[in-house]
DNA sequence: GTGTTTGCAAAGTGTTTGCAATTTA
DNA sequence: TAAATTGCAAACACTTTGCAAACAC
């Protein structure tokens, strides 16, 4: 239950921020093994849990700085929350509504074909795919 | 800047819809030749502008309303707001977020290719591609 | 020490809801 | 007149912000 946060002072410094208490405890929570979608009262209730206590504005603070320092993702599949995955590499998303449940699909072979250009003044920034799914 | 709603009650009740006063005002800014794309906010300013009066409260229901009826479809490209389209049929769309502007882009032709297998009790409900751009 | 970060509580935004009054059929 | 619909204001969920206290270097 408790969090090695030995590794993440190094990570946040390489990523040009302040080794503090909480942002080392999120990251320790954020950037294990595997890739993780969380939304901001999951990973604060999470924090919670392994006992360390970090307010939820600074969680709402921490997700956003670790996203402009290409830490995270922010994924947008749902108007009611905000989600934040820790696959920053070009992917897709299955949703599942009825759970929120979000599973990343690797971009390998997969490709959106006979796109028509973009309107008048503007460039594609980041095509975003996302398959929602139901029960069957 | 007078709304003609004359045709808009036969269109509610072969959606099977009570045609209300408000019901009708809503339909005719919405059903007009073009495709449109709407939030509540904005469709209630152009509700007052034409001079017929509708809360927002009324103006949510009657979108939710429409959208069940499936006279409109809902789309989530910004987790801060809600969009409605009047465009029912399969495609996708480009959006620009500094002004958040959202433009159809017809599926005749486009097609996403080498998507996996939905993971295990699912089915895919639809697949939806947003084009994010930018100013160039 | 000095500038950065945190926590709290308050404010904000977009949306939904409860309920009495009104409207439709 | 019975059932559906509306409007208002209050409630809501999620997120952001202001500012004093705490922390990092």
């Amino acid at each position: 239950m408790t969090l090695d946060c030995s590794r993440e002072a190094e990570r946040l410094r390489r990523a040009g921020l302040r080794p503090t208490r909480q942002r080392a405890a999120l990251a320790a929570l954020l950037f294990t093994d595997c890739v993780r979608h969380v939304t901001a009262e999951a990973l604060h209730a999470e924090a919670e849990a392994a006992g360390e206590h970090v307010s939820l504005a600074t969680v709402y603070n921490t997700l956003h700085q670790f996203t402009e320092a290409g830490l995270l993702r922010q994924v947008t599949v749902d108007g009611t929350r905000t989600y934040f995955d820790t696959n920053t590499g070009d992917h897709h998303h299955f949703y599942r509504e009825e759970d929120g449940m979000l599973v990343d699909i690797e971009s390998d072979g997969i490709a959106v074909v006979g796109l028509p250009e973009p309107p008048d003044g503007s460039r594609v920034e980041r095509v975003d795919v996302v398959v929602r799914l139901r029960k069957r």
